[in-house]
DNA sequence: GACTTTTAAATGTCAGACAAATGAAAATTG
DNA sequence: CAATTTTCATTTGTCTGACATTTAAAAGTC
């Protein structure tokens, strides 16, 4: 392991391209041990400290994990679901808050990805993923609940629905897109009404679902997301206005 | 800003995460500058080498960005899609090569999004989508192209079946899933025959779009989807054998 | 006024030290 | 001998202080 010693500044980052490499191209496995830190810093002929901070970059992106002790060290770690789930929420959140995407654009994806998943989630919903949806469709019905609750209790029905597909690369991807838009839709004020109407419409998933009923599950998804859009509008309408 | 100095070790890690919060929040907005190393590492009352390790976790996930020299610092990045597809790109490949994700279940996915695109393609194709359609399926249609070769094209025109529905949201979202797979993809030697089929398949799709027929390019995906899987199972199941 | 030089501020890197965790080996004890 | 305790070496985490490098602004020069 060398690296160029000509090349501008930043060895830390060079360093950690390095092992970066080793690991996506399979020169390093899933739990293998790297060399301790006074081993690298000597491989690459730098100091431990530049070493720390290029293993500090793997680190955030769950590359690998670190452990004191005699025994411990730096191991490569298995990307697990729940972790690549959270880098992609947090990527796609700041994605769409930095961008100024529209609320449109936004819920367009949104809708799009989750129609994708209606004929699988049809086919394969259990019995506990129409259980978790109706659950969240009845806490939605509820009054007195808080916009953000609201919110909350959808993002969980949602989920629950690509779940049911049971493909989980098709879940970790869709998890962005749905949690992602959450901060933007906890910006709507949902009167009683509007509730109700996206509660009829979750009703009638749930039930085309149960039904195996892909096709319906698709037009009523369409139209949620119609509905959602309209709401939107009209909400940042009457806020300019003010 | 103050961080809980009884709480477990891994002070740089507490740090980065309270600065990330205040980015994520808004508090930090979009090309602020943070305070100097010295100065944070006096708020936080840390060395700074440990604020140092704090940011470099935070350029990793393309946080921040920092900057040498006298009016130099770290600054608030804005996550620019590119920079959002290359890091959903690394995620997604890890993920599936660590996690043995079947070919089966990567390749439902990934077509099971491309059908979502369907609709707003056909709507919304150019001529610029089309032409680079018809390019790479020329391209694939000639002998002497490497598998890997072979690969990259099929990825470049399923690229611009996606970048057609012009909506950004959903291209981050999909670049993640095609492009992931075309490890996986590289493992099976495409015959002449198995790629006969395959440009045919990609033409059928062109002309579909061109006539902004959504069904049609729906129906011609899935038998794509079919068709990859089947490849796939005869090539897996050789290999078993020998 | 235009150009050059100096300077101050910031990140990047290094070296050396100590703290804290941790598992394994060694010593002790019943 | 077996079980427990102690010691110990290794490794990461943190701190301190120093110097190098980069950069833009300030000062100086023609």
């Amino acid at each position: 392991m060398k690296i160029d010693p000509d090349s501008p500044a930043d060895l830390s980052a060079q360093i950690a391209k390095s092992i970066r490499d080793a690991i996506v191209s399979g020169d390093l496995r899933v739990d293998e041990r790297l060399p301790s830190e006074t081993e690298l810093s000597e491989q690459f002929d730098v100091s431990r400290s530049t070493v720390r901070e290029a293993l500090k970059r793997l680190g955030a992106q769950s590359l690998i994990r670190t452990q004191r002790g005699a025994t411990g060290g730096a191991f490569v770690n298995k990307l697990t679901y729940p972790e690549a789930y959270g880098q992609q929420i947090t990527t796609s959140t700041l994605l769409l808050s930095m961008n100024a995407v529209s609320f449109a654009t936004a819920c367009e994806a949104r809708y799009a990805l989750e129609r994708a998943c209606a004929p699988l989630s049809a086919e394969r919903r259990t019995a506990d993923h129409l259980a978790t949806m109706r659950a969240e469709a009845h806490r939605q019905a509820q009054p007195g609940l808080t916009d953000e609750a609201f919110c909350a209790s959808d993002v969980a029905f949602h989920r629950a629905l690509v779940d049911a597909a049971d493909n989980p690369v098709l879940s970790y991807q869709l998890a962005g897109a749905v949690e992602a838009i959450e901060p933007l839709m906890n910006m709507i004020t949902f009167s009683a009404r509007s509730r109700e109407t996206i509660v009829s419409l979750h009703s009638t998933i749930a039930d085309a679902l149960e039904a195996r009923d892909a096709q319906m599950v698709e037009t009523t998804l369409s139209e949620l997301a119609s509905y959602t859009n309209e709401l939107a509008q009209s909400v940042f309408a009457a806020r300019q206005k003010s």
